[in-house]
Parts: structure tokens; C-alpha cells; sequence
DNA sequence: AAGCTTAATTTGTCAGACAAGATGCTAAAT
DNA sequence: ATTTAGCATCTTGTCTGACAAATTAAGCTT
């Protein structure tokens, strides 16, 4: 029995305007949210796709790129494409500056955040994960002595915390906006790092808010976590100016 | 002059596993989100990030094609592909459910953020953003005079405070979230029009919020949220399952 | 100096090829 | 007969080279 081809039609005929790939992406992605096909279904390969739009297999990939990145389609490598089975919604928002200013009003956001993780944590944290978030500040106290600034170990011990809180929404939102924090975490921790009192607090708070999760005490985790966050917002803000431009300019290649 | 390529280092030795295009697309990614390149300028055109990653043009096309698509950077043909002057970051996640367990689970996430986004209102409001919350929560009673649910005056109120907060964070992330509660706010909002001690409960709770914003008083504020959000939690546990069902079904277009 | 023409660049598209996995069939082994 | 090993085939990922289309810059004319 013939089927008349769903997606039917030469493309390039009609609209010259817009790009290529993307009318191949919107006919794409109007037939599967028209539930052409099934989720977990197998979409035509790319040569077919390509011979039925009459183009090459490049714009093809490339549309079938797009719709992987929007999260409708997964491809794997000898197999096919396939209409993906757990949809995904996307937050788009406007790249955070990296100035000052712009900084607090990320750790504004967080700072509940990591908070009421650390709440969480406390009354829901396994055993494995207690002994994650402890290795995690271990880890931070070797990367220093190691000579390194410890920021990526500092993130860590953070994730950890906020894995252990059972709730993937916030390990989701917090990575997403501690990606944006990297700067001004190694900024508060080469400040830190110039003043041995300043080195000692950043340790106590953190053996604080563990104590408190491991003892499982949801407020006092809280307490901790929030004396934690606001004195490091204390001490971004007494950076010096110039530490600040200084560590910008470490990074590779900023500066002309 | 040489100067040394900031993103160095052919890619192909080390990791073998992840798709190579992805490498790059993470690499760039990286690099324009640390301030490598200033927004608005042109990046190295395809070719000579090709050679500088040692790698073909097609998979510089697909990673750029990525980045684009993550509204990182826009190509004009003819002319190279540039860093977006309004660069955008997308938070992807999995398409919440809309079971109670589900949408507890949001709840859990917004708590900290309304409660915060309360204290901050509370010192931050103008008075034009102090009226537009009072006029949100007189629409909220004239539409349930109306005979409607008021889910929609509802999420404006909340959505009025966060504003007030002065924190475009808190806005975009409660905004994304709130999309998921529709359903969970027209439950509990059905379930308290059905006992006029309820809906008295919520106009109190939310005048609470209102008259510690207008006083400037944060942690009243805060605490009146903290009570909302708590007690609109504890009401939709209580709301009996085949409401729950019932107003499922109401939506456009849910069962099959 | 201003405007037009032309050449060089750069992305978009095409075409063909091979590499890397994945799938399914066939034949051998038990 | 069932399982296992090998093998042919298919599909996506990557490479290479080429041309088309659009932009940019230089040069030339006036």
C-alpha cells in the first residue's frame, strides 16, 4: 500500500528568504509536535530526508542539529534519529555582566537557594552523599595547599550539597547560575587567601554547615549556609578594586 | 607579533568518548561566556578555528551551529559569525510532570525564592510598584466574583512582588517555574472557593504580604510569604484526589 | 573627495568519501 | 536447537574540496 509522504515537496522553490536548514528545521519540527511521529520513534535517515526535500544531506544535518539542540530529537552514531522521548522546556535569559554589580545580583538569587538546599540536605542527605559533600572540602583545603585557587573544588562542595537535597530543580537552577560566579569566586577566594583569619573563616563556615547536615539538623544547616553566603558577599564586596581587575586579567587572553 | 591562540591545543588526543563537535561547542562556549571575545565582535571565521582546534570546518560549522542556537552567537553570511549583543544562556530541564509529587517538588523551589523576593520588595518597592501589587490583589477578588479561578491574577499578583524586588533573576526563574503550577494553583484555588473559611485564610495571607511590602518591613515580609507558601502547600495536600482529577480533566485538550 | 567597479573574504550549500558504531543475518560451535 | 562468533550492511560523524551568495575592502575613475 503507497502512503503519500507526509513531508512532501521540493523546498526550494517557494521561499527564498530565510535560512535553508531552519524552514527544513520549522517542517521538521511541526510534523513530530503534530505527533507524525511517535516518541522514541526512528525519523527518516538523513539521506532520505534529503531526497525528499531535494537537499543536501549538510542542511539536513544541520536542521536535525537545531531540533537536537532545542531538545526534541537525539541522534546516536550508527543507529539513527529519534524522536526524543523526555521533552524538555528551555529558560532563556540575557548573559549575566560579570561587573560587581551584576555579580551580587546572581548571589542575591543564590543565596536562598543554597540555603534552603542546605535545609534539605540536612533532613534527606544520605550516607554516601555525606561522605561527597566532606570529601568535596577536603578537596578544597588540598587544591589550596596544591597552590591552586580551589574555585572548581569550592563549586563542588556546593553541588554536592545541593544534590544531597533530593530536589534536581535546584542543582539545576544553581548550576546554571554558578556557572556566572566563577570569576567572582576566585576573586573572594585570592582575596581570602592574602589573609590567614579570612582562610580560617571560609573553613569554619564550611565545617559548620557540614556538622549541621551531618548532624541533621535542617535549621542549623541553614544558619550556617546563609552566615556562610552572606559573609563571602561581605567579602567580595572588601575586595580591592584593583584584586579584582587583577584576576580579570588572568584569565586567558582577556585584555588587549 | 605572534600571540599565542588563547583557546590552544588540538582536541583530538585527549577525549575520545563525547562528540567532538560538542567538545568544541563546550570550549567556545566557555570562552565567550568568560569575556574571550567582547560582545558584538566577530570570532575567527571557521577556517581558522578549524586549523586552531585542528579539526574540519564541518564540525566548527555544527559546534557554532549549537552556540547560535543557544542564541551565544549570530552568523551572517558573507560577513562571520559574531558574539549575539544580547548573548543568552538557556537552562534546559526535563519537562516537569504534573503529579502532586511533581509539582511539590517545584513548590520546594519557589518557596525560598517568593519568601526572598518578598524581603527584598519590602525595601526595594517604588510606590508605582506598591500600587501595581494592591491593584493585582483587587483583580484576584473581582475575578473570583466573576466566577472565575483567578489562577491567572493569582500568578500576576506574585509576579508583581517579584518585580518589586529589582532582581531580573527572580522574575525569569519564578516566571519559569509558574508556567508548571497553573494546574497546582487552579486546584488549590478550587479547593479553597469551596470553604469560605479558606478564602478568607488566602485574602488575609496575601494582605499580610501587602501591608508588610507597604511598611517596609523585609522580615514581616518574609515571614507573612513563608506562611502563604506553607499553608497553600498544606491545602493542596488536602485538596481531596478527585478534585485533583476533575480539574485535570478541565484543561484543553488532556485526556484521551 | 565621492561614487562605482572589482577583488578578496566568509558563511551557506553541495557532493562524495571514509571512519566509527549499531543492527541484523549467517554460519559455526556446543 | 540454541547460542555465539563473525560478517555484511546501514547510519551518523567527520573529512575534503568545491561553488554560490553575500559582505567587506581596496582600487579606480571622475
Amino acid at each position: 500500500m503507497y502512503k503519500e509522504p507526509p513531508l512532501s515537496g521540493d523546498i526550494s522553490s517557494p521561499s527564498r528568504g530565510p535560512q535553508l536548514s531552519e524552514q527544513v528545521a520549522t517542517r521538521l519540527s511541526e510534523a513530530i509536535q503534530s505527533g507524525e511521529w511517535a516518541r522514541g520513534e526512528r525519523l527518516p535517515t538523513e539521506a532520505a530526508l534529503g531526497q525528499r526535500f531535494g537537499i543536501s544531506r549538510s542542511v539536513v544535518r544541520e536542521a536535525i542539529s537545531m531540533l537536537r539542540n532545542a531538545g526534541l530529537v537525539t541522534s546516536r552514531r550508527g543507529s539513527g534519529s529519534f524522536v526524543a522521548d523526555a521533552p524538555t522546556v528551555s529558560l532563556r535569559l540575557a548573559l549575566p555582566d560579570s561587573d560587581l554589580a551584576s555579580v551580587i545580583e546572581v548571589l542575591e538569587l543564590r543565596r536562598p537557594l543554597e540555603v534552603e538546599a542546605a535545609r534539605l540536605a540536612a533532613s534527606r542527605r544520605t550516607p554516601s552523599q555525606l561522605r561527597r559533600i566532606r570529601n568535596a572540602m577536603v578537596d578544597i583545603d588540598e587544591a589550596v595547599e596544591a597552590g591552586l585557587s580551589g574555585v572548581e573544588q569550592d563549586l563542588a562542595f556546593h553541588r554536592a550539597i545541593a544534590e544531597a537535597a533530593h530536589n534536581a530543580h535546584f542543582t539545576a537552577v544553581l548550576d546554571f547560575y554558578n556557572r556566572f560566579l566563577h570569576h567572582a569566586i576566585q576573586v573572594t577566594r585570592t582575596n581570602e587567601s592574602l589573609r590567614e583569619t579570612f582562610m580560617q573563616q571560609v573553613v569554619a563556615e564550611h565545617q559548620a554547615i557540614v556538622d549541621a547536615i551531618a548532624a541533621g539538623d535542617a535549621e542549623a544547616a541553614a544558619q550556617a549556609a546563609a552566615r556562610h553566603l552572606e559573609h563571602a558577599e561581605v567579602r567580595l564586596r572588601q575586595a580591592p578594586e584593583d584584586l579584582i581587575a587583577r584576576v580579570q586579567a588572568q584569565r586567558p587572553g582577556a585584555p588587549e
